[in-house]
DNA sequence: AGATTTGGAGAGCGGTGCTCTCTTTTTTGA
DNA sequence: TCAAAAAAGAGAGCACCGCTCTCCAAATCT
């Protein structure tokens, strides 16, 4: 009789145990892989430290990752997602029409995102590893905040800015907005566009500095001057 | 005859031969820090590097520095230092009056240093190490850059402000203005130095973006880029 | 059922920060 | 002046790291 597979088993045990075993393994190496990750950030993360917790040889683990740098790639990975999926849910909560309040879920999500993973956003807008490049594949999670703020720029209303470049915007910076892909703010005015990208900039410099502890000696709370920076962009983008 | 001092060996050998060894030592480990720094980040800066190139043991090493930790702290004030230098130097040049160059200039100074000096720009601009706290005596140097805008800042004239709150800056942030440092911008107008201080985080989220790469999938070359940027700074702030 | 792939263990290599002991050399002080 | 004290270097060693290689057992394939 020619084996008939059990559909139960195609469940419990998708083409065999062993498959099953290394689904699980991976998942566990994440897990705490993560967890180290968000407890002594990057540097403290050690392929022996994880083997050890899993009880297993620290060899046995490069059946599974090459290296601790495709370890690492994975969490940038994992990062940008998290990050990228909280800034989308909050920024669609939104009602379409208010760009105001789409602008400002945004930037509080990216904040708050990382007030609470700050290793986390260490290892993706912190200093990049030296001698570590970025794979291709961390490409797009990584732009996905960006995008989102350009879907919001896109719906910003030029005559509405109050805040222009007074001599034109020069030649070589234009070429460079067009070429811009779409999703990234390709199409919007580049007006609009070239606040948009140092408003991106500025947010980041902001949590940055927030997280990293240049305000530390002067802003005790940053929630109010981040609000503030926030009504600041907006104003300038002429949508309050 | 009691011991009168040859004024020579004054010159040559302050207080006896090994204090002189030992000032040329630490004059000699800190270049080579700052090599190591300079081409492999502070990641690859290693104790025991150093020691070699030296022709030290490495436990020789730590009758000059308490740890690792303490050599990162001297690179963390010089990087500190030579940051303020620059940009201190470049304001200084500029035209009293013309407040514009002078903003231009300290930000451009920013720039250039950082790329310049990518790793020393990392190591205190970028993710801090965790488990490493800044002592105290990082601090003064590292509000150089602060001060310089500020005092900038000071000579802005509130009434030329394209971009305001339009609501009220609320209290808790308005105490906060109020108990800056004078040389950070204390007796500065609550709205010029509000928007002063989120263009500083600005400036910074530029240059880290141009640096850290998160342009890098967009604009191929920042400088009219970042020349935009400041156009914008300078229009809200009313002085072009 | 036998051949083959997979995954684990363990030893080992060269690297790290750091400590401790031992020895030599310089400095100090009675 | 000369012995005691302090300073500075060397070297071994500890515990850790990433990673490789060999060996072996278990699962999978044919």
């Amino acid at each position: 009789m020619p084996d008939a597979v059990d559909p139960d088993d195609l469940d419990r045990a998708p083409r065999g145990v062993r498959a099953r075993a290394r689904t699980q393994l991976l998942a566990d190496v994440s897990r705490v892989a993560r967890k180290y990750l968000a407890e002594s950030g990057a540097p403290g993360l050690s392929v022996r430290a994880i083997a050890r917790e899993l009880g297993l040889a620290s060899s046995a683990l490069y059946r599974y990752y090459p290296s601790r740098d495709a370890l690492l790639t994975q969490l940038i990975i994992g990062s940008y997602n998290e990050l990228g999926d909280a800034v989308e849910i909050a920024e669609a909560a939104c009602e379409r029409a208010d760009v105001a309040s789409r602008f400002r879920a945004s930037a509080h999500a990216v904040r708050d995102w990382a007030l609470s993973n700050p290793n986390e956003y260490s290892l993706i807008y912190g200093s990049p590893v030296p001698s570590y490049a970025a794979p291709q594949h961390t490409v797009d999670p990584a732009t996905r905040v960006a995008a989102v703020l350009s879907s919001i720029l896109a719906d910003i209303d030029l005559d509405g800015l109050s805040l222009q470049l007074s001599r034109n915007i020069p030649a070589s910076l234009q070429d460079q907005l067009d070429a811009m892909p779409g999703r990234l703010g390709g199409r919007i005015d580049h007006n609009v566009l070239l606040l948009g990208v140092t408003q991106w900039a500025k947010l980041f410099g902001m949590v940055s500095f927030e997280l990293f502890g240049t305000f530390n000696t002067v802003f005790d709370d940053a929630d109010a001057l981040f609000a503030a920076s926030l009504d600041l962009d907006l104003a300038a983008l002429g949508v309050i």
